[in-house]
DNA sequence: CATATATGGTTGCCATAGCAACAAAAAGAG
DNA sequence: CTCTTTTTGTTGCTATGGCAACCATATATG
């Protein structure tokens, strides 16, 4: 349980805090294999997920069937806030565990609704959390608003630049995933950012890249 | 004070009460006249807006300097709850006066940080509300996702059909807004509608459309 | 009522990017 | 080290949709 001293939803409290909050709400720990569906695109849920040990993704499924991660959640990531938050929301992607994986399922409303007094501290927390997810969405649809391929690529590098430091950087996306990001095809990317090299704009060996802009 | 008691953000507690929260947290009231900026894009503000009278729209300007309209406020509309909730990000979006326009601020980290017991009830209600802000851009971000002016379409009124119920039904977008909102041009959403309506798919007049999926 | 100003529709042109199919390189597995 | 499998790059074809320019209709304003 120690690592939930640096979850975000608990900073600034310390263990035994933490343990108290948690005494009175329900919650319950549950592992998950390779592959396990934690939570479906569709459900309504009522619960927060932490997860405490190994990766899971959130996936979404397009109308023609295609598969889409949209978020990829390692140690102590937290999930369903945002849709236990909305109350009465249908899951909009699916949680599917990576290898083996460990979730602490906190139950949303005693959490909230709680009158202990240390509850208020989680609310504030919990808001920074769903706020800072909210902008960083916000910052994804100003890119799949831009027309151009080679815009949108600019606008992401621009923007990975900006949180790595530095001219030269590394991204957490590999191509397919990016493509994906920026709602472009793989060969599409590919291409512009061959073009984009050529052009001298930029330089790229596997996730590195420089950015000359 | 009296629409107060209408706000998500108050909801749940009555006229007196929210004078008594209101007490312990700085807060005022401004008006602006018609095209006076509220709050510019880039700006870190600590309050939380809500627009007493009249009415703003939430506005962004693109790399090429284009202005699209993002959001539209009007009478107990709430904004700068996801900006302040996020700490020390810069609003994404300006945000202007649409004829004269009241508004009052109230302090976030006073409102947030009291610890009135009734404050409590004050974070649920956020958390209610910024959940939903992110499901409606999560929403978008799914029709932005998609490749073809007809898909985006399609999948904004059958969006619309399930919100407004009956197979015929108006929407709140003209075709500027509509067009932004899809992230395409208007001319190319004018020129999908029409190949649309010829192909059986919908008909429309203005903005009451009726969908034949 | 006439004029101005949004708002919506149409169309030709053509660059862009989707699609498909394949090649090359890198990473894993035996 | 060889054989798979994954990841990335390349390229031709073609439909799509951006862009621009214009017309039509509706709504506001004096």
């Amino acid at each position: 349980m120690k690592i939930l001293t640096e979850n975000t939803l608990f900073k600034g409290l310390s263990e035994s805090q933490i343990a108290d909050i948690l005494s009175t709400a329900y919650h319950s720990e549950k592992s998950f294999r390779d592959g396990e569906i934690i939570v479906h695109q569709g459900d309504i849920i009522n619960n927060i997920g932490i997860v405490l040990a190994g990766n899971a993704t959130g996936k979404k499924y397009t109308p023609e069937g295609e598969e889409i991660i949209v978020s990829y959640m390692d140690t102590n990531k937290i999930f369903g806030d945002v849709l236990s938050g909305a109350i009465g929301f249908a899951s909009p992607v699916t949680v599917q565990a990576v290898g083996s994986c460990r979730v602490l399922f906190i139950d949303y409303n005693q959490l909230l609704y709680s009158r202990h007094p240390l509850a208020h501290r989680v609310l504030q927390n919990m808001i920074q959390s769903i706020s800072r997810k909210y902008f960083a969405q916000n910052k994804r649809m100003d890119i799949l608003m831009l027309k151009s391929v080679r815009s949108k690529v600019l606008s992401y590098l621009e923007w990975q630049r900006q949180i790595k430091g530095g001219k030269t950087f590394s991204i957490d996306l590999d191509r397919r995933l990016l493509a994906d990001f920026l709602g472009v095809e793989r060969s599409a990317l590919s291409r512009e950012l061959s073009r984009m090299k050529a052009d001298g704009l930029i330089d790229y060996h596997k996730n590195n890249f420089t950015l000359f802009v």
